[in-house]
DNA sequence: TTGAAATGTAATCAATTTGATTACAAGTGT
DNA sequence: ACACTTGTAATCAAATTGATTACATTTCAA
């Protein structure tokens, strides 16, 4: 299974939010450039919103990022968007036989072990900014552009 | 969304050769230690045989650990019982607008940063063994005995 | 103050995945 | 020959995803 894209669309509309900033990044404008429907950025910029990452109002066309783009880390969409549950990223199968050594402990032994991996994964995340995402694309546009 | 519990099935099986490495360990009785059925430890054996990681025949009951304890990593499991394509730990949006300058460069931008992270906790499984998940549930026995 | 336009949010739907279950062919050893 | 086990496919309910539709609420300008 896959992490859900919600998380690649957040960060796609945070940097469109960027980008973009001289327009009206209205919840449909958005969705034009994502391909998707307008309310599927609606519920993902709630969810941003919600998080303080961007500025939306009700009635209001438009929203614009709500912190400075380098403290918006790829971490805090993905928290954002809850792709994945707190402690969550490995499932572990329930109720093993506690009347086995193997089984009983299991839970409690492969628990902090997958806690570190998903922690490893979430400090990489935390080391890049939505800021970086932009100055990538810009440098890949001027190339596409010469 | 959550990773497979086939991965920590998985560990839970290799887990339990190990401890019960006297006994006879056919899919029933490790379906009996995992609480499921006997046919997705079959499957999920099937796996762990075709990475190498245990020995199992046709109409022979019981399998072993093909190699040693030590010599097997988390990370070997994770990618033996195959929860998780190859760089498609997160999944990115598919068709998004190439005529927006955000659209027609958000995959290859994000793409090569998700796969750090997933490099990352990837990196984190490699570095523990099913020597260290069994040595903890020793520790964690003897705890209870006392 | 009326109406157009946008956000917020819920409901529904098809597609996909998961784990459980059943069934049975094929291999093995007594 | 027979009992037992693995290998494997098919089926099924439950859960999740993203798309879609619908509509209440908010805002602002005419």
């Amino acid at each position: 299974m896959s992490i859900s894209s919600r998380f690649a669309v957040g960060v796609h509309i945070l940097t469109l939010l960027e980008v973009n900033k001289g327009g009206v990044n209205s919840s449909e404008f958005i969705a034009g450039s994502v391909n998707t429907n307008p309310a599927v950025i609606r519920k993902i910029m709630g969810m941003l919103k919600k998080s303080g990452l961007i500025n939306v109002r009700p009635g209001i066309a438009g929203a614009d990022l709500a912190k400075d783009l380098s403290m918006i880390t790829l971490l805090d969409v993905y928290k954002a968007v809850n792709v994945v549950q707190e402690k969550e990223l490995f499932s572990i199968h329930e109720n093993p036989n506690p009347e086995c050594p193997v089984g009983r402990n299991i839970q409690d032994t492969i628990g902090p072990l997958f806690s570190s991996a998903e922690t490893a994964m979430e400090k990489a995340l935390g080391n890049v900014t939505i800021a970086d995402v932009v100055k990538d694309i810009s440098k890949k546009e001027k190339l596409n552009t010469v």
